[in-house]
RNA sequence: GCCCCGUUAGCUCAUCUGGUAGAGCGCCGGACUUUUAAUCCGGUGGGGCGGGUUCGAGUCCCGCACGGGGCACCA
């Protein structure tokens, strides 16, 4: 539907006479239901048991076989077959679907028509026996019922679902109704979630939360949101990392820290942005990024193997690794660490023929271009990038061996970034010279940079352990291990215009 | 921000060159005691918004809104 229709008003009802009539049937109805009996709705409905425990449980029934064994189940209205003495439903809830007999004998006639005179979406909570039909469906008979709601609405499609994009993300609540898939899939993103928090746990770090609402944003290249607090009477900025604070923690001593949570970047949308989106971040004491590489293999493994997930990517370790420079030099031919300034890198990328913009870009944005148009939408196995320029990467420390690099990596997947890690870089003093060179890339036209962060350098001045940190984006990889190829299937209600 | 495409009933979809907009599901009424996209009979409901061209616009033109894809932006 078009966006510029709103409900509400008797000006948009009387437009849509058909919904408004559907709308005042149903009404009309839970109006009859709930004159006829003053505890017609009932506040709880106990002892309820998910569809697909009884579905399990009777697997071996035969065809036509049927028990005594009662069991309670309620759910949705989804579907109605015949009617007359006998009429069958389909029920579901989150696990399952399962099939009612009702039957005109076992309920009687009042109980029966009340059953049979519900609409598709209403909730219902029903006791009954199971059988197998001679159709071979598991079946319960239904012996009590309870109407437990009314859907006041008609739900979608009851065979082709809600497909309407625009509808399922805006009314992500049809869409979980209409569609198992989409169920299944924000029931995946959990166990993922839960598998990488519980990886965490077991590895010896503590969860820890650090602000949302921050006074000077950083952790990250990108543009942030701002907000305003009244009482402090100052703008403050929603994070786009929590990088800083946790390497803060890191100087306290917490040792082995992660947060996961969302952060805010005030950026375009696509399948791959969502503006705001849920990061875990971990950092580490007296580990470097070869160690934190091992991790990420092992996080994510263990997220594969909570959602059982049999794709095409194999995230069994090792993972391909290439490096910055290498993967550029083999892609495009362009050897970027031998074109140091943006003027002669420049001038390669016009040689090589490369259809880029390159107006106005300093070195570290080129360099970082080349990698990700030329790049990362080839990088569909995990891979990781290892050792970039010192220029895109104000917070990773020199690399130990390679002058200008630091040691950093990127893993990709599926041509997406999903992960970024350093060898955490812990010298105050030089940390002071990387954010005031950030400021100095700033004015030779980089969009964004690190800001000068000066608690944070004091927080470094008080001895920060050798460390290594990783951010792994959890909705990306939800979208990897699910199968989805937006953003916006993985995110519940994901950012759109009003 | 730019380009392309889309928007028809509550849902899923039709509607050849401009000429009275159809179906299935749902919902209402009726028949049916093992159906499963139940079936059968009857009924109900619609062109995203705003302009323009035309005797006549869902159809052609312009603008707007929203969505999808791409670009830009963005790790």
């Amino acid at each position: 539907m078009g966006g510029s229709e709103q409900e509400g008003g008797p000006a948009g009802e009387s437009s849509r006479h058909g919904l408004a009539e559907l709308i005042a049937e149903r009404r009309a109805k839970a109006q009859r239901l709930a004159a006829s009996d003053p505890e017609a709705f009932p506040y709880a409905y106990p002892d309820v048991e998910p569809i697909s425990t009884i579905l399990d449980a009777y697997a071996h029934l035969a065809d036509g076989e049927e028990t005594e064994d009662r069991h309670r189940v309620a759910g949705r209205i989804a579907a109605r077959r015949g009617a007359g003495r006998a009429a069958f439903l389909d029920l579901v809830d989150r696990s399952g679907k399962i099939q009612l007999h009702a039957r005109v004998d076992v309920l009687g006639k009042e109980a029966f028509e009340r059953l049979t005179s519900l609409d598709l979406g209403d909730l219902l909570g029903v006791d009954g026996a199971v059988l197998r039909s001679r159709h071979g469906e598991l079946t319960l008979r239904v012996d009590a019922f309870r109407i437990l709601a009314k859907a006041l609405r008609p739900p979608p499609d009851k065979h082709h679902g809600l497909s309407d994009v625009e509808t399922r993300h805006r009314r992500r609540e049809l869409d979980l109704i209409a569609n198992e898939d989409t169920r299944r899939r924000f029931a995946d993103r959990a166990k993922l979630i839960s598998a990488v928090r519980s990886y965490l746990d077991g590895q010896g770090f503590i969860e820890v939360e650090t602000p949302v609402l921050q006074p000077l944003y950083g952790g990250a290249l990108a543009r942030p949101f701002t907000t305003h607090h009244n009482a402090l009477d100052r703008d403050l900025y929603l994070r786009i990392a929590t990088e800083l604070y946790l390497k803060r923690c890191i100087v306290g001593g917490l040792e082995r820290v992660y947060e996961l949570g969302k952060d805010f970047r005030n950026e375009g949308i696509s399948h791959k942005h969502n503006p705001e989106f849920t990061m875990v971040e971990w950092y580490e004491a007296y580990a470097d990024y070869e160690e934190e590489a091992r991790r990420l293999e092992e996080a994510v493994r263990a997220a594969a193997q909570a959602v059982g997930y049999s794709g095409e990517l194999d995230f069994s370790s090792p993972w391909q690794r290439v490096s910055f420079a290498g993967s550029i030099e083999e892609a495009t031919g362009i050897d970027v660490m031998a074109n140091r300034d943006a003027e002669s890198l420049r001038a390669a990328i016009v040689a090589a023929g490369l259809a880029m913009q390159t107006e106005g870009l300093a070195w570290p944005q080129l360099a970082d271009d080349l990698l990700s148009k030329h790049v990362e939408p080839s990088l569909q196995q995990p891979t990781f990038v290892f050792d970039y320029p010192v220029e895109l990467s104000p917070l990773a420390r020199e690399h130990r061996s390679e002058e200008g690099l630091v040691e950093r990596w990127e893993a990709f997947a599926g041509g997406m970034e999903i992960a970024n890690a350093f060898s955490e870089l812990i010298d105050a003093d030089a940390q002071r010279e990387r954010f005031v060179a950030q400021q100095r890339l700033e004015t030779l036209g980089a969009e964004e940079s690190q800001p000068y962060d000066e608690l944070f350098v004091e927080a470094l001045e008080q001895g920060m352990p050798p460390s290594g940190g990783v951010g792994l984006g959890i909705d990306r990889l939800v979208m990897l291990l699910t199968g989805a190829d937006s953003i916006r299937e993985v995110v519940l209600f994901p950012a759109m215009r009003d």
